[in-house]
Parts: structure tokens; sequence; C-alpha cells
DNA sequence: GTGAAAGCGCTAACAA
DNA sequence: TTGTTAGCGCTTTCAC
């Protein structure tokens, strides 16, 4: 058996009580019998059961983190900074993945607050006022990053729009005429929570109007590969294809590239994220870069200050950069 | 506050114990009761607390995994196959990251350990008898994957020796008379666990010597890409550049592009691992695929065998393959 | 079939 | 300064 407080006690011949004392650092104890505790604990390789402790204090020294999975590049970015400054702070990571289904994301966070974590990061799908009144029973902190959930919730980001809008903007100054959006996310508008998409196309839209463009051909939906190849892609009138997330960016190159038009020379290509592995493809992808170690980062540190301090860190909206590379 | 047992029992004039036995389908209850109880803790939105629930039982129905960052393509994609079948059977992860440093992953395992997972999955930079020792008395189920550390501990993986040696007998076939290796880790050897590191330049051994082809150039360390830049590549004598895994060959491919090397025309590269951004890079890279998704799923449910019945489900070595691209 | 009581390992309030 | 006691919410044993 491991041993426990009650070991330690017996065998220096003092109270539980004390044992608690000396290893805690809590005051009302005499140094001699601190260090004789210390000194037996040590000798008996002690280690504290976190589950009782857990049980008596209701804290758990553990975050819950609701993300959709680890494929895309920024994600597992992202989980490694969260993770990386939990433990920093003391607190250890359960990582639960929704697969972006909602049912899903609903057990993960039951889960999650049955196993007592002290505070929740969600990157949600679901959204809407029985969702935020779910949230706001929990009575566990929640800070929700990328995908906003209500006003009354702590929020970690960027500013989606107009990162975008200013992406337009230099792809406009390149002299492109026409425009192509792909997101294809946008599908599922109106039954998941895809606030940071919406946003970013919101400022495309913002965007373009300000250059005198033809309207813009709006790709949403998993087919954008097809419609993308049947689009009449001509030198004369070059057409910027506006991407959501680099991802979609970097699909679209293979196709283009598979069909033959010329990158940058007919169309270019703007992505959105700016994922490490965009220092191995050619072209150099042009795309927003923002700080998504920061989001991790903040988010924890904001979560666990409303923990520890009771209220949260707030943190002003993060800024966002253009990547100039070759594709525009 | 929550719903208790408690409050349920309270509510339904019966003990605990009865409130227990319905809740968690132990005979003993007459269907009556058991409805009742079921029916209140239903109206009552009761949750039951996994940390009492630990406590009492010793168990957690969490494992703890243990990995190095999750920047490596590789690593995301297991630690997301992980995470899902967990789940799947029922079970939380605790992830944790290591950093490759030593110290900091003993911290995590005794970590976890406190906090009584039931089992941890290991991809570990320790090694050596101490460290075994260690593992062996921890009373929890550890499960190693990639690196091994010793036959007492259950491992899963692949045959990284003839992966690589068969990586090399393709790259043979290709007709390149000299070779260069490339594998930084194996600048720790001897201070680190970096056996799959080690299998693979071993296979690499093992397969140039099967061909009459001059002594390889064997680059360890992080200035592989100035030592490489220094190399007299030349057209009649095709070298082929063989890399331990993808994102070392990504960077190989950068640089000898930059100096002007044509690949595959003057220089071969050879991958190791199949990350998944391959498909957006041109050349397409040659490299070596395995199940990596399978690795984390075969981790989790060996480990979750031996959790409930006492036994590892023990895994052959899972096989590779061969992924023909146009580098070499 | 059900209730009462003990206890998991720890913390915290109150006595001494 | 120290010991004692009473839980945290749940499971489990043993009476009844």
């Amino acid at each position: 058996m491991r041993t426990t407080i009650k070991d330690i006690a017996a065998a220096c011949h003092v109270s539980a009580g004390t044992v608690d004392r000396a290893l805690n650092n809590r005051p009302g104890i005499s140094e001699k019998t601190r260090k004789k505790v210390l000194d037996a604990a040590a000798e008996m390789n002690y280690q504290p059961d976190f589950t009782a402790r857990s049980l008596v204090m209701g804290r758990t020294l553990t975050l819950g983190v609701v993300l959709f999975d680890l494929y895309n590049r920024s994600f597992a970015q992202l989980m490694n900074a969260i993770e990386k400054r939990a433990r920093e702070l003391g607190y250890f990571v359960y990582i639960t993945l929704t697969d972006k289904n909602a049912q899903n994301e609903r057990t993960c966070i039951d889960y999650l607050i049955n196993r007592k974590v002290d505070g929740i990061i969600l990157f949600s799908v679901n959204k809407g006022k029985e969702f935020e009144t779910y949230l706001n029973k929990l009575h566990t902190p929640v800070v929700t990053i990328f995908n906003y959930i209500s006003s009354d919730l702590e929020y970690i980001g960027i500013q989606e729009r107009q990162a975008m809008k200013d992406a337009v903007d230099y792809v406009a100054s390149k002299r492109y005429s026409r425009f192509i959006y792909v997101s294809p996310p946008l599908a599922y508008s109106g039954k998941s929570n895809i606030y940071t998409q919406e946003e970013r196309f919101q400022g495309f839209l913002e965007g373009i109007q300000g250059h005198k463009a033809a309207d813009p051909l709006v790709l949403k939906g998993a087919d954008y590969l097809e419609k993308l190849m049947a689009y009449p892609f001509n030198k004369a009138e070059k057409t910027a294809v506006v991407c959501s997330t680099d991802l979609y960016a970097l699909e679209v190159m293979n196709t283009l590239k598979g069909i033959g038009i010329a990158i940058p020379g007919e169309a270019g290509v703007m992505g959105f994220d700016d994922i490490d592995m965009l220092k191995y493809i050619s072209p150099r992808l042009t795309t927003v870069k923002y700080p998504i170690v920061q989001i991790g980062e903040k988010a924890v540190e904001s979560l666990v200050h409303k923990i520890e301090q009771g209220a949260f860190k707030s943190v002003p909206l993060l800024g966002h950069e253009i990547i100039k590379g070759e594709s525009i």
C-alpha cells in the first residue's frame, strides 16, 4: 500500500492533523515537529492522494479542455500551449475531443463537471440561449475560445472580422477584380456554432465592398473543389480565392495546380491561420497570422485567475498580421 | 449545491445504500424502489461525483498520457486517436507534455500516479534500470509506445528497424550510389531514450550493407542543414538523403531547393512517418507509412484490458509500407 | 429487500 | 502547539 498521512502520523507519534500542518505548510506547528514529519514523509516516500484532497477541498487542480479534434495544426499548437501553461500554474489538463458533434460536446462538458474540474476551456459547436443557460448553471468557470457564445461568457480570441477585412484589402491592393470565397463550414450556418467562420466571412464581405469588384462567388460546403474546377479562370481578369483557413487554401492550391492554373499568375490564393507547415509549401501561401499560442496561454491564465482570485483576467482581443507570401 | 445521493435518499425515504443499488444496477433491490429512485434522480438532475467514487473505489476511469509535445503531426494524430478510443471505452485522458525533458517526465508520471490514474501511456525519453524499477514499483499499468524501455513493459509499435531497412532497399533500387543519413536526435545517444531513432538508424546501416555503396555520411545533431549544404552533390553519382522523420526530410528538401539541387535529379530524399501534410508538398516525398492511429487505439485497448481484465492485450508489432512519391 | 455504519485519505474547525 | 472530531460523497459489509 501507498504511504498515507496516517502512516506518517503513527511513525511520528503525532496526529493526522499535525502531519497535515507540516506537509502543507500550515501555521500552528513547531519547527521541530514539522521537520520530524517532513523527514519521515520523505523517508517513507509519501505522495499525497489528490483524489482524497479533491473530495474534501472540492477542487481538483484540473482544467478541462473541449476541442473539436487535433487534426488542424492550430488546434494542436493551441493544446500544446494550454497544457504547458496549465502545468506551470499547477493544473492538470483533461483533453476531450468532440468531433464537432454538439451532443458529444454536451456529454464532454457534463463529464468534466462530474469530475469536478476547476475550470473549462471551451471551443464550442453548441450555441444559443439554452446552451448559455446550461453553461451558466454549471458553477464552474468557463472560458470560450474562437467560437463566441455570449457576452456573459469569458472569451478570448482575435478580431476575426477585421483580420479578414485586412486580408481582403491586401488582396485588393494586388489588383484582383474577381473574388471567390471558400469556407465549407458555412454550410452549417444556423445549425452549429461557426462564429469564427461567420465573422471571417463578414469581414470578407465588408472588405470587398470597399473595392469595386464583381459579386463574389461564395463556396460553402464540401463540394467547393468541384465548383472551383468549373470556374472560368482567365488571365485578363485575375481571380483571388480567399479561404477561411489555410487548410482549404492548400486544397485549393493543389486543385488549381492540378488543372494547370498558375498561381498567382491566373489565380491568387489567400489563407488564414499561418500554420507552421506552410514553410514547406510553394508557392508560399499569403495568409493571416494570429497568436495561437498566446490564445491558449491567456485562456489558461484568465481561467486560473478566476478560479483562484474570483475574477477572470479579461483579455483584449489579440492582434493579427498579414504574412505576405507568393500566392497573391 | 449539487444533488447528492443523500438528497435522493431523503426524497425517496430510503437509505443511501438503496439509492446506490438503484443507480448502479446492483442486485438486492425491488424493481419498485429502483424505479422510484431512478425517477427521483432524473428529476433532481443527479450527477454522480467521480471524485468521491474514485476515492472509495481506488479507480478513476482516467488514463494518463505522457508525450513530448504536439508539434509533430504524428503526435497530434496519436493523441487524437488515444482520446477517442479512451472515451469510447469510458475513460478520460490526462494529457501531459514533457518537452523531451527527462526530469519533467518523471514529475509528470509522479503526478499522474498521485491522481490515481488507472493506467499510463508513455512515450518516454527516460530509460535504464533505475527508471524501469521505478515504473515497475508504480502498481499502475503502463504501456510504452515508440521508445522501447524494457521487455518487462508492455510495448506497442512497429518494426522500426525493418521499416527503415525496407526504405533503404527501395532507395537502392533506384540506383543511388551515395547515402546521407539525417537524424539529429542521434546526438542524444546514450543520454536520452531515442530507441526509435536508433532502431531506424540501425535499419539504415543494415540496409546499405546489402548494397555496395560508399560509406554513408551520417548527420547527427542540429547542424545537419549546414553540413548538408557543404556536401558535394553531383549528378554523376546521385546521392540519397535518408531522413529519420518526414520533418527532417522537409527541411532537407527546402534546403536543397534553396541551393538549387534538383530533386530527385541530383539528390533523392526519403522520409519516414507519412505525415498528412505531405499531400500539399511537391515533389511528393517518398516515405514510410505506419498505422499511427492504430498504435494509439491499440495502446488504449491493451491498457484498458489490463485494468479491467488483469492482463494486457498483447499486440504484435504493426506493419509498415513504403509510400512511393517523387522525391527518390 | 433494506438500513445502518464504517471507511476511502484528506482537510478543517474546535478543543485542550 | 497539538489532538480530536467530523465530514467530503460515495461504496460496501453486515445486520435485520
